[in-house]
DNA sequence: ATCATTTCTTGATTTGAATCAAGATTTTTT
DNA sequence: AAAAAATCTTGATTCAAATCAAGAAATGAT
């Protein structure tokens, strides 16, 4: 039998028992999203903790204007959600769609507190997780400013070349913060190999 | 006698006992840092995590061609390191630089897990505010390439009035990514209140 | 297979910030 | 108080990406 993506996922980052993974998995609920369907939106109060199994989301930022720019883009094995929303019952300020027809797991705030007091282990995977986080959103909250839109890209082509497959172009744009006339002329400059 | 400045950080953003605090405080060592000094550099694994008692930093990203930017500035009563870092005693991608004479709080990693795991509130204010910075990160990140200069600089001006007046120019010019000449004309377009 | 829709490419033009280059002003040092 | 250094302002020019505007290509529907 084929290990959990979960569990693969808990045991790359931490060492995390089966045993605990027993206790972890009847948490969640299984949730079905349909391509281009909005999960939450800027006011919502986000109402889960999403383990993504199959597809991939996009979580974006809309300013006052209406501009748009996608902050990550999580596939299957990867976590989503806007913690600060979850935890704390308070309206997000992100927006986060399915990009394909997606299966998740989804788990409630009491059932996550009770994972959070109950295993020890998920906690400090938990704040592990986070802490990964943080230092990639500074890392891109840098690279964002300094570096040429064809530096971005070139980026992306070594850090996650199979997005680049996966997507449409307006949407490798929107992740790069730039027009998708502006992406089609990078790529043309990048391509003679 | 005036309540310490960690005792009100820890309690404005958690249900925080003074009896924890207790145990909290003699786990940190004082130290100072001149104007200027780099705490530490891209490269460096980062041996504490600090507590600004005052003074102020800025965090910075330098890409590869020698760009940099500022990802963020924080005053006293706020923390500041880099915890990936810190945790797993790996390389920074991040510098950290006084911009003042700093006096701080500062601890090492064994106590610091001491703490995490003696001290359950301590773990749990640890947890929100890593959500809280990551929820302002991924903000920053979204403003950061969907507004243009002139908001960002009026979102300075509401959101951390004090910073434009502590700082010089060049500083907040780095801060919000433009060059200090940029600065001074968005200034002076401005300025007519 | 044909038609319609969506996505991508290419060219021309506009726009806004970076860069280059002096000066002016403020702060620090002596 | 004067001199030196650092910081800030202003103007002219350059440059890169956004915008505007068609078409071309790919995808999906009938």
């Amino acid at each position: 039998m084929e290990k959990h993506l979960l569990l693969k996922e808990l045991q790359s980052k931490h060492d995390f028992s089966e045993a605990d993974f027993e206790k972890l998995l009847p948490l969640f609920e299984e949730r079905n999203y349909k391509k281009n369907e909005m999960i939450f939106k800027a006011g919502d109060v986000v109402k889960y903790v999403f383990f993504i199994l199959k597809g991939c989301f996009r979580q974006f930022y809309i300013n006052a204007n209406g501009m748009e720019r996608t902050i990550y883009i999580m596939e299957e094995g990867r976590w989503t959600g806007e913690s600060l929303s979850f935890m704390n019952e308070i309206p997000t300020n992100m927006n986060l769609q399915a990009l394909e027809d997606c299966k998740v797991l989804a788990m409630t705030k009491p059932k996550w507190e009770y994972a959070i007091r109950n295993i020890p282990e998920y906690a400090l995977y938990h704040m592990k997780n986070h802490q990964r986080m943080i230092a990639w959103l500074k890392e891109q909250l840098g690279a964002a400013v300094t570096e040429k839109p064809d530096e971005l890209y070139r980026r992306l082509l070594n850090e996650t070349p199979h997005l680049l497959q996966r997507l449409p172009q307006y949407e490798i744009a929107k992740y790069l913060g730039v027009t998708p006339e502006t992406l089609s002329r990078i790529r043309k400059r990048n391509t003679r190999l």
